[in-house]
DNA sequence: CACGATACGGAGCTAAGATTCCGTTTGTCA
DNA sequence: TGACAAACGGAATCTTAGCTCCGTATCGTG
């Protein structure tokens, strides 16, 4: 961020809301590859100060992308008080993917991390590791998933999840994906809990 | 292609194989944002003569990307031949991630693939289909996979695969990822077969 | 309400990278 | 070997999209 969020003029918190505002959207629409322009077009600001809120696209880009840590941190301590093991971890995942499932923004962004910086990112997903660890853990010791399983493992199926949904659109593909990873392709068939909703 | 293979001048056709060859080099290496001029700088002849064989840069990549997936299918049939249907099914699922394993262009095209038109590919991709149904099907007939499993579950898997692979390198973590998706996160660990190779 | 500081707008600058164009070179065939 | 079509090379062009600059408008304080 460029400016202090304190001193801002009236004027300049409610541009720069509006501009995160049109990004969300049109990120989570178009996906990362929105202009500028039309981001400005769509907050009904000039492109000037877009950039005065924020210095490079990159710099958007990374606010939005925060803001999708902290609220997959939110969903985790969410989950956290579920009683059950085995649902506090499900909920977790189908919650996640649910919340990015609209996101092609966020889901290439995802896919991207390693071209882009994602500067100040990592406290975000720290945050993050911790409360999935926690979870994880509470999980393998009740027996509801297997004991090697790691937050690394986590991060790995929530890509391949969040590719199948940039790439085969459609909520019935993740949701099978989601549930090969969980059983397994060669598991035999178990009577799938056709509870979530 | 622009030019008809058959017809072409000796100077003509040595040149187009150059100019495939750095292409799946690069593309490979660098991913699919190589530019023009890189390739043809590579394969030792100017840009206009990339360009008199492949009108656009589109139609280079999809091109290689068709190589993949005839490659694919061949990796199909070898496996057909394998006896034992649990064998054939991993050897399918290995050997392809294997042969991607260091084209990150692939990887990236992949994933980018309903963002481009890849003309032509999809009779590449029925042959490819076709093979790996009836590996699949053999395999649930034996009962080594469970038998809801589909060649699109397939792909959605190895879309999967291919994602880790890209977006956190290192043989490591994509072969923990088949290990998960093939026994599942909930399953309990069994005895991983150290077979393959 | 006046005035300085803070923000705004958006035309235009710039870089990057794909593609074209045309004069020159090379293969091929008689 | 001569002639012409087929290919080549690569400078120049075109296009797209990020970003800068500076004159103008708006806020907030005394």
């Amino acid at each position: 961020m460029s400016i202090d969020q304190r001193t801002l003029r009236a004027d300049a918190r409610r541009n720069r809301e509006r501009i995160m505002s049109a990004g969300r959207e049109l990120f989570a629409r178009e996906g990362p590859h929105v202009q500028m322009d039309e981001i400005a077009a769509h907050a009904g600001v000039g492109i000037g100060t877009v950039y005065r809120h924020f210095p490079t696209k990159e710099a958007l880009l990374t606010a939005m992308v925060r803001e999708r840590f902290q609220e997959f941190a939110e969903i985790g301590k969410v989950a956290e008080e579920i009683p059950d093991p085995r649902a506090a971890i499900e909920s977790v995942i189908l919650t996640s993917a649910e919340a990015v499932e609209g996101d092609s923004g966020f889901q290439l962004a995802m896919m991207g991390a390693n071209e882009l910086e994602w500067e100040g990112i990592e406290q975000d997903k720290a945050a993050l590791s911790e409360v999935l660890a926690r979870i994880i853990s509470r999980a393998a010791a009740a027996g509801v998933v297997r004991e090697d399983f790691t937050v690394e493992d986590f991060g790995m199926m929530m890509c391949g999840i969040t590719s199948t949904m940039y790439y085969q659109p459609g909520a019935a593909n993740w949701r099978r994906h989601v549930e090969l990873v969980l059983h397994g392709v060669c598991a035999p068939v178990r009577e799938l809990d056709a509870q979530a909703a």
